[in-house]
DNA sequence: TAGATTGTTAATCGATTAACAATC
DNA sequence: TAGATTGTTAATCGATTAACAATC
């Protein structure tokens, strides 16, 4: 018996992309918007039109030649597509400035996929709420992360212990991490990992800046 | 008269890779290491020896088939290719939490490429030292880049002022931003914008971490 | 020298773009 | 209906990987 789902495999880029057309068609609708056409998105975020019908046709919702895409059913769709079918909570660890700035700016911002807790080796900072968040013990990070569920997790602290707390959220059973921190991380094949790394993009802000400036320079 | 450099075009990739080598690199040689060979260096960012050989051919440095490359002298090379030959000050837009950590993070990392000044119409914070840098109102923004010569900006502001400020940091002549603002910004093609999307980064980790932790149940 | 690694080209891979019949 | 847009396939593009002669 073959699976049921065509299992497509969906690219990483395809998913971010979806992730932003969805909040961009979120304002829109908020504006009263009811339908828009594959064009009018890709002006607004600067691609083109068959990439965006590309990308939508891996939600399994279509459009329609004369009205475009029904806005409501498209954010319900993309939503269905990206979602997990349950809650998913988000276990940070670092609450330093970075580790807090994230904190405030995720608050509130996606109620299924939240910040439920905070680890922090720093006795001052344990047992403290933080923008409406508990800071835990790095200690009790594997009982949290199995009593509440937790299955995505924030990694902010500094690079020389990035790669041990990392380990620790692989053994707690979190498959996906978001790191912070600006080194690789070593990481079993099953989980996921995406780095944001603040220096590396500043740097490349720098040189491709100067290399557009130039340009302009050689008219 | 033809351009004197060959003036190869480099991938993004290969830039924002040059600037994790260079990091790692720096790392070694303060552990006293003194040369390396192309697959040790992949086996610590997960990549391959072909693709970092590749990446280094664009910098001008070789290595050395029985002694790979010093490391003194790459991390050199590709500073000098890296680097811009001046210092590049750094403008920074929106002191708010994430602002403020921003500044934190980069406070004496990179002192080429150092936030020079800061930004917010929060009367509170204007005339404030923040991390060491000076924050000045959005009014003063194009005078201050003008006079400090800043090159590179940071968008740490809400999304409903984020292409404004955008505008702003252009006609001031910044040809390079580095945006937090989880909207697509508009700009000139001579700009160069490099997005840190949080929330996208998030949902992706959420929706791959689900998957590969799938792919484990189904052995 | 022998042998592992390098620089560099050719083959592969995957993602984007172009094209167009189907559709409302 | 006529016509613009859709879903979807084919062509293109660019980046990664494999291969290998040159090299220390």
């Amino acid at each position: 018996m073959s699976s049921q789902k065509p299992k497509v495999v969906i690219s990483e880029r395809t998913i971010g992309r979806l992730s932003l057309y969805r909040r961009l068609l979120n304002d829109l609708q908020a504006q009263g918007e009811r339908n828009i056409y594959s064009h009018e998105l890709a002006a607004m975020i600067g691609g083109t039109a068959a990439q965006i019908r590309r990308d939508l046709m891996a939600v399994g919702y279509s459009g329609s030649p004369t009205h475009g895409y029904d806005i409501r059913e498209l954010v319900l769709s993309i939503g269905n597509f990206l979602d997990a079918p349950h809650m998913q909570g988000v276990a940070l660890v670092g609450v330093g400035n970075l580790g807090r700035a994230i904190m405030a700016f995720f608050s509130g911002r996606r109620p299924r996929l939240a910040i439920a807790a905070a680890f922090d080796n720093d006795p001052y900072k344990i047992n403290r709420v933080i923008h409406g968040c508990r800071c835990y013990g790095i200690e009790d990070l594997s009982r949290i992360v199995q009593e509440q569920g937790l299955e995505v997790g924030i990694l902010c602290v500094p690079s020389q212990a990035a790669q041990d707390v990392a380990e620790r959220l692989v053994r707690a059973g979190i498959r996906g991490i978001l790191n912070f921190a600006p080194i690789p991380l070593r990481v079993p094949a099953n989980v996921y990992v995406e780095d944001i790394d603040m220096t590396m993009s500043l740097e490349k802000v720098a040189y491709f800046g100067r290399q557009h400036a130039n340009k302009e320079g050689l008219k």
